[in-house]
DNA sequence: CTGTTAGCGCATTCAT
DNA sequence: ATGAATGCGCTAACAG
C-alpha cells in the first residue's frame, strides 16, 4: 500500500480510503491512486484489514457430509443468497466426523468470522463444537440441533412433515394391503430423532421400523432385508431422499413393481423429479425460505437479532409415482 | 495474550511460544501458561498469527457448482486428504456463474490463502480467474482446466475414458441393433469438449451428439427428445453420471427397456451403484489418487513442485447392467 | 478532503 | 530458555 501510495503521490490513508471506500476521496486523487494500484498489481490484503477492523466480511458453515446431496444442496443454497451480500460464504466440511467437526468450527472461530452456521454432526456429541461456535460469534443450527444450547436453530418441522405422510397415506393407501415400515437413520441426529418420533406419533408405535444412516446404500440394504423377511407388498415411509432412492433401486433391482407391491415415501425434495424412476413422491422442505431466513438473522454478517431462537419451517407433501 | 502472559506471571513471548510450539518452553511455565489461557478462555487469533506469519494454514476450492455430485464428491474427498494435514481447506462455490468465481478466487486470494484448488466453470470465460489465482498464489485447476494458462491440471484422460467406452461398445454391443448416440454437455468447459472429442474420436464424427448441460434434467430431456425423433433402440453414450441418470429416468418413464431396447453408459463414477436401477455403466475417474496427488504437489500448503504441470489420470471402466 | 500516526494480535528477532 | 521490542498490512482517530 506504501508503494502505491507513493507511485500516487499520496498518503496510505487515501490509497486505504480510495480502496476500501470508507471516505469519500477527491476524483482526481482516487484516479491516480487506482491507475497506480492497477499498474503495481496491487491487491489489498485482507488479513491486515481483518485484523484492524476486527471483522472479517465471512460468515462460515459447518456441514457434516458433502456426499449427502441435501447438504451440499443446503450449502449450494446458503452461498447463493449470500452471494447478494457482501461477506462471504466459506464452507467446511467434517466429513462424518465428529473431531473434524470441532476442527472446522475452531478453525472458523480462530478466523475471526463474523458468523457460523452448522450442522451439527451428532445431537450429543456435537455440543461441544456447537459451544464453542456460540461462546464466539453468532451461530446458527440448520437442519438439525443440538438440545443443549441456546444457539438459534433453523430447520422444517419434521413431526408435521411426518403428519403430511400421514395423511397422504390415510387418503391414499390401503394399509391392509400395503402396511406401513419405516426406513430412517438412527436417531443420532435431531432430524433423524425427530422425524422417527413423527413417524411413531403418526403411525403408531407398533409399524416397524429400520434404522440405519442418511445414505443410498442403506437404502438399498433395508429393501433388501425386507424382502429377505418376506415382505410381499408395503409402504415404506423413509427418513431422507437417499435412503428412499436406495430402496426404490433395491425393489427395482429384485423385480418388485413400485407402487404397485410397494410404495416409497422420501424425505427432502431434492432432485426427486428427475433422478428417480418412477417419480419420488416426497416431503419438500423450503430451502430457500430457510436460507433466506439464516440471512436475513445474521444480517449480512453480524448481530444476533432479536428474533426467536427457534423458527420450525413447513414442510409440502410432493406427489409422485411412487405413491400415488 | 498479554491477558494470559498476565495470569500467568510470563512474557507474551512465551505464552505465544507454548501455544505455537515454535520453540521449547520450560514444562513448568508451558503448564502455567496452558491453565492461564484455559482458565481466561483464551483462543489464538488466526487472524493476527497469519498477519505476522504472511501464511494462513489454509487452501481454497473454488468449485463451480456444488449441486453436481461430482463436484461434491471431488470436494469431499479433498476435504479428506487435508485432513490428515494442519492445513485447512475451505470451500468457495461459484453458483455458475463467472462473477461469482472470480469474487470467490479474489476472496481466497485477498484472504492470502497458501494455495488454491479451482474447477474452472468456463474453458475460456474462467481465464481472469484463473490468472488472477496463479498469479498470486500456487494454483491447481482440477477436472477442468483453461488452456490459456500454465498453472497445474489434475484430471482424468478423457480421452481415454471414451476409449475405454469404444472398446466396450466395440466388444459386447450390436451397434447395428443399437447404434450409438452422444448425450453430452456443450463443450465450455474443458471436460465437456474433450470428453466430446473423445467420443468422436472413438465412435466417427458422423454419430449423433445432444449437448446441454451437466444435469440430470437435460438428460431427461434428452431421452425425450430422442424418443421424439423416433429412436427405437440405441446405445446412449453420454458425458457424466448425473446426464446418464437423467436418460435412464427418461426412458424408463416412457416405458422403454433398459438395457434390452436402450443402453445407457455414464462418466464420472459417482454413486452409480446404489443411485440407479439398473446399475449404471460407467467410467470410472481415480478421484482419491486425484486428490492425494493435489495434496502432494501443494505439499500441505506451499510450494509448487517441480513437477510436470500437467497430470493426467487413468479411468477405469466399471460395468453395469445399463449397458452388459 | 488529506496526511500522520497508533495499534488490531501475533511470531519473531535480538539480547540476555 | 526467557523477555523486550519490532513490525506483518491495514484502517480509524485525530489534526489540519
Amino acid at each position: 500500500m506504501a508503494d502505491v501510495a507513493r507511485q500516487a503521490g499520496v498518503s496510505v490513508a487515501t490509497v486505504s480510503r480510495t480502496l476500501s471506500g470508507t471516505r469519500p476521496v477527491d476524483p482526481a486523487l482516487a484516479e491516480r491512486v487506482l491507475a497506480a494500484a492497477d499498474q503495481l498489481g496491487y491487491r489489498v490484503n485482507l488479513v491486515g484489514r481483518a485484523l484492524r477492523q476486527t471483522r472479517t466480511s465471512t460468515v462460515g458453515l459447518v456441514v457434516p457430509d458433502l456426499d449427502n446431496p441435501f447438504f451440499s444442496a443446503l450449502a449450494q443454497h446458503l452461498a447463493r443468497v449470500f452471494l447478494e451480500t457482501d461477506v462471504d460464504l466459506l464452507v467446511s466440511t467434517a466429513d462424518g466426523s465428529l473431531d473434524a467437526e470441532l476442527r472446522g468450527v475452531r478453525s472458523f472461530v480462530g478466523r475471526q468470522v463474523d458468523a457460523l452456521v452448522m450442522i451439527p454432526v451428532h445431537e450429543r456429541d456435537s455440543a461441544d463444537a456447537v459451544a464453542v461456535a456460540a461462546r464466539a460469534v453468532p451461530t446458527v443450527q440448520l437442519d438439525r440441533c443440538v438440545p443443549s444450547t441456546d444457539a438459534h436453530f433453523f430447520a422444517v418441522n419434521n413431526r408435521r412433515g411426518m403428519e403430511l405422510v400421514g395423511a397422504h397415506v390415510a387418503t391414499r393407501v390401503d394399509v391392509a394391503r400395503q402396511p406401513v415400515v419405516y426406513v430412517g437413520a438412527e436417531p443420532d441426529s435431531s432430524s433423524a430423532h425427530e422425524r422417527l418420533d413423527g413417524f411413531r406419533r403418526a403411525f403408531g408405535t407398533e409399524a416397524p421400523v429400520l434404522l440405519g444412516s442418511f445414505s443410498a446404500s442403506w437404502g438399498h440394504e433395508a429393501a433388501r432385508r425386507l424382502l429377505d423377511e418376506g415382505w410381499e407388498r408395503a409402504t415404506v415411509v423413509t427418513a431422507a431422499d437417499v435412503i428412499a432412492l436406495g430402496v426404490l433401486g433395491g425393489l427395482l433391482h429384485a423385480g418388485r413393481a413400485v407402487p404397485e407391491e410397494f410404495r416409497v415415501i422420501g424425505f427432502d425434495g431434492i432432485g426427486a423429479g428427475t433422478l428417480a424412476h418412477p417419480s419420488l413422491a416426497t416431503v419438500r422442505q423450503p430451502v430457500e425460505e430457510m436460507t433466506l431466513a439464516i440471512r436475513d438473522l445474521l444480517g449480512g454478517g453480524g448481530d444476533q437479532g432479536e428474533a426467536e431462537r427457534h423458527h420450525l419451517f413447513d414442510p409440502v407433501f410432493l406427489d409422485g409415482e411412487t405413491s400415488p
